[in-house]
RNA sequence: GGCGCCGUCGCCAAGCGGUAAGGCAGAGGUCUGCAAAACCUCCAUCCCCGGUUCGAUUCCGGGCGGCGCCUCCA
């Protein structure tokens, strides 16, 4: 497939190194509050990368995203709340993994948290390795790294040394360091904070070691085949990861960069910092479904600025309800021929959606594939008095949805949220059967009424030659 | 100041050199006891001004407007 790759900044076709499995680190959430729908629209998106690579381009994926469980924020959090760091990280490494089954976001394959001790390590040995070839120095019990050791710092974020001005800003970090672009690969410990002493005096990880450390312990040795997240990352983080690993070993660190661009809010980018933003649960208890919102989110191109609303929401809701309804039809056919050019119909538009996503994962595209086959399919069902449409056409509608499904992730979602009827549905056949009833008698109040009344519990009832039906609201 | 992105129908959004996909909303119609669902019909020359070209929404230049990074951030 192609991707557009930051650091080339250009779309490139991506194989894995090997030619079968894909070798993909995701920088994953700083557990120090609940993530916001900003920081799942990026995770969303590598989900959305992640399943057209496995179920539509076939590969095997070795997938890490991390758990940041140890910076400033984590630590203040934590002693704010009285808490042990790792108690308190647990908390909301917990509620992220409940909103991303929410969400529907595949499992990846490892989530590993830095303050792990194999991760920690790991950390040590590249730091000791960066000081081996002269990357490094030290500055009141902390290490930094020194950039201008390395002379293509700078490649990926397209900074030159002297962009990055000296002193422009007030640093947050507390820390002595020779030169404003240096940053910390293990900050000395401060009174009251957690610490570990691995070999480089005790103390914590910086933010930045911990990604480069734990990519190479868990896919090998680099160059890995893809690295992603949001595109705030690009600087400093992504740029620093690479010139640890790369410093460090002397290896190219990732051949193919991701970077997810921002949800907005009010015109600007939703953000913890900046105090604009709704989680996941805020979304639902509003009344939306996580699948509008998951929806939503992916029908913006990955790399176009998305400007959040509760009216793309009802939107996408609306959108999803179409689809779920039209697969219940496709479901409810049975019986009759199989018509070819139904099945050449389905190959084509099958064919065009695998090519819009695997044009740099256009999904807006393959969404206009899908449901322009929906329209077509649906037309077909209306003629000949449902003749025109088959029992075995209607298994390969159900197919391509499926396959279309399998790399949106927004049908299944939605699948579980109607896993429960509102109402007992035997309840619901009964007061069908007495609306039959009161329609024959041609008592129409009354059966509006019950259609009323169902409805007001989520219930909807359709009327239809072959019966009535219902759904959910 | 440096680097970069974006501006397509009322709303959301693909396309990016050959004359504008799709979704939502809306209008009319078919069907229906009425609805709903579904279908049919209707609903845009792409921010502005230049340039290149046989031809530009698509390329180039200049405006105007919105946003991001350069600092913690998905």
């Amino acid at each position: 497939m192609r991707l557009f790759n930051t650091l080339t900044r250009t779309e490139e076709d991506f194989v894995p190194a090997d030619g079968t499995t894909v070798r993909m680190y995701t920088c994953g959430l700083t557990v120090y509050a609940r993530g916001h729908i900003g920081n799942f629209r990026t995770f969303i998106s590598l989900d959305v990368l992640r399943r057209a690579l496995r179920h539509q381009e076939g590969y095997a994926m070795r997938h890490v995203m991390n758990f940041t469980d140890v910076d400033d924020k984590t630590i203040n959090a934590s002693q704010q709340a009285g808490m042990s760091l790792r108690d308190y990280t647990d908390l909301y490494i917990q509620a992220f993994r409940d909103d991303c089954a929410t969400l529907g976001l595949e499992p990846v394959e490892e989530n590993p948290r830095a303050t792990d001790d194999a991760n920690l390590r790991a950390m040590v040995d590249m730091i000791a390795q960066l000081k081996t070839h002269g990357h490094t120095y030290e500055s009141d019990g902390s290490t930094y790294f020194r950039i201008a050791t390395l002379p293509d710092y700078g490649k990926l974020a397209r900074l030159d040394h002297e962009g990055i001005q000296a002193g422009v800003r007030v640093d947050t970090d507390t820390y002595d360091k020779q030169d404003a672009r240096d940053f910390v690969l293990w900050k000395a410990t401060k009174a009251g904070e957690p610490t570990w002493d691995y070999g480089c005096g005790p103390g914590r990880p910086g933010w930045h070691i911990a990604c480069s450390a734990m990519a190479l312990r868990l896919l090998g040795e680099g160059p890995i085949d893809i690295h992603g997240g949001g595109i705030d990352l690009i600087f400093p983080h992504h740029e620093n990861e690479i010139a640890q690993a790369e410093g460090a070993t002397g290896r190219q660190f990732s051949r193919f960069w991701v970077h997810v661009e921002f949800l907005h809010l009010d015109h600007k980018k939703m953000s913890k910092s900046l105090g604009n933003v709704y989680n996941v649960q805020d979304i639902l208890d509003r009344g939306f479904k996580a699948s509008a919102l998951r929806y939503a989110l992916i029908s913006v191109h990955y790399r176009k600025q998305l400007t959040f609303s509760f009216e793309i929401l009802t939107q996408a809701d609306a959108a999803l309800t179409r689809l779920t309804d039209f697969l219940a039809r496709i479901d409810r056919v049975a019986g009759g021929d199989a018509h070819p050019e139904i099945a050449s119909r389905v190959t084509a538009a099958r064919e065009e959606f695998r090519s819009k996503i695997a044009s740099d994962l256009n999904v807006p595209g393959g969404l206009g594939v899908m449901f322009e086959l929906l329209r077509e399919m649906n037309a077909a069902m209306d003629q000949e008095g449902g003749r025109a449409l088959g029992a075995a056409d209607a298994d390969l509608i159900r197919e391509a949805f499926e396959e279309f499904d399998k790399v949106l992730g927004v049908v299944a979602v939605r699948r579980r949220e109607e896993a429960a009827p509102p109402v007992p549905e035997e309840e619901v056949r009964a007061l069908i059967d007495e609306r039959r009833q009161a329609r024959r008698d041609r008592q129409f109040g009354k059966a509006d009424d019950i259609r009323a009344g169902l409805e007001a519990r989520g219930v909807i009832l359709e009327d239809s030659p072959t019966g009535t039906r219902w759904k959910r609201k």
